[in-house]
DNA sequence: GTCTATACTGAGATAGAC
DNA sequence: GTCTATCTCAGTATAGAC
């Protein structure tokens, strides 16, 4: 089970520093201090640590497809898989309150600094984006699917922005209340198999 | 009228570059090349890159105060001005587009670096924050005027956000008019003068 | 107030022993 | 695969001439 190689090792450690202190921050010294391996033995595995970038992407996006996935295995109603999205803010809002939504944060600062992986990091975005939007799909919304998507992924974003700027867990909560009533509202009387009450 | 001293372009000069390449990235070099002066002469007017970032962020505080005035000298109908507010994403769409929003992007960078002038940032936010819960109050929807002004505050980020991800100007113009609908929806109804329609 | 020259530090990256 | 030692370079910061 934990057959984790130390480049796994260094990849997860790389992710969560990442995450908290940014990429640019974040230097071998503090990687290599976090899976207490030497620093020469860094470049054993990687050139440079814009692969371990790239490396941290990779793992993100197939952790993030595992994780629709399991959404989908929990519900088979869309409406429920997109509550699930919504909810994720609570599931993190300590992380989020600290540190900013994973993704978002990311792809800002990879744009401030032109980098190479910035296409890479905004496929992240994307994955959740047509994942929203296939749900949104089956609901039968038509063509607003992917207004809608694009609608609930920029809340959560905003939520997760200004939670962290004023270090306010409560206000998440709220926000994910009216998303959700927003959800409610714009996919009432749609649907494929809509016959509650009655 | 052009009286501005070496120490307004330098503030000038790097509260662009902050934005565009975010605080860390910037160099002393970069902001020196910018300004056109050796990196020396620097140390004459600021100690410290901290020093400049708080310079900097006194000017935001500045600037953003007098667009928030003359907001208010612009109309007096407090509807009009949140959409004044609103409309920024339109107006600075372009840059939006590439850098996010510079006060957002900013917060979220300094909370990553832990760093000092992390709440003089999140002042920025308060000042938008509380404008717009004065605008709501004058409306009347009592005690919803912050939950209303923390909800357009989180929504105008997550478009940024977005916009900036996903580069589509578009998607801004969308959302602004999804904000304005949600703008009169609130405020269907309240308001100290709402004889319209009769 | 502005310049040049320079000290100091930390970060990315390499070489080579084990 | 992992280590130590070392190189190079960019960035912050200082000293002192003009």
């Amino acid at each position: 089970m934990n057959a984790m190689t130390t480049r796994d090792h260094i990849v997860a450690a790389a992710d969560q520093l990442f995450y908290r202190q940014g990429y640019e921050h974040t230097s071998f010294a503090d990687i290599a201090g976090a899976v207490q391996i030497s620093r020469g033995n860094f470049y054993y595995h990687f050139k440079t640590k814009d692969d371990i970038l790239e490396a941290v992407i990779g793992t993100r996006m197939a952790d993030t497809r595992q994780m629709l996935a399991a959404w989908e295995a929990e519900s088979e109603n869309p409406e429920d898989r997109i509550r699930s999205f919504i909810h994720i803010l609570i599931a993190n809002r300590a992380d989020i309150k600290r540190f900013g939504c994973p993704v978002g944060t990311l792809t800002s600062e990879l744009a401030k600094l032109n980098h190479a992986s910035q296409a890479g990091a905004a496929e992240l975005f994307t994955l959740f984006r047509t994942w929203l939007r296939q749900q949104f799909s089956t609901l039968g919304v038509g063509k607003q699917a992917d207004e809608f998507a694009m609608h609930i992924l920029a809340r959560s974003q905003g939520v997760a922005t200004l939670a962290s700027a004023f270090g306010d867990e409560k206000f998440i909560r709220h926000e994910v209340d009216l998303m959700c009533d927003w959800l409610t509202s714009v996919t009432e009387g749609t649907g494929p198999i809509k016959q509650k009450r009655n």
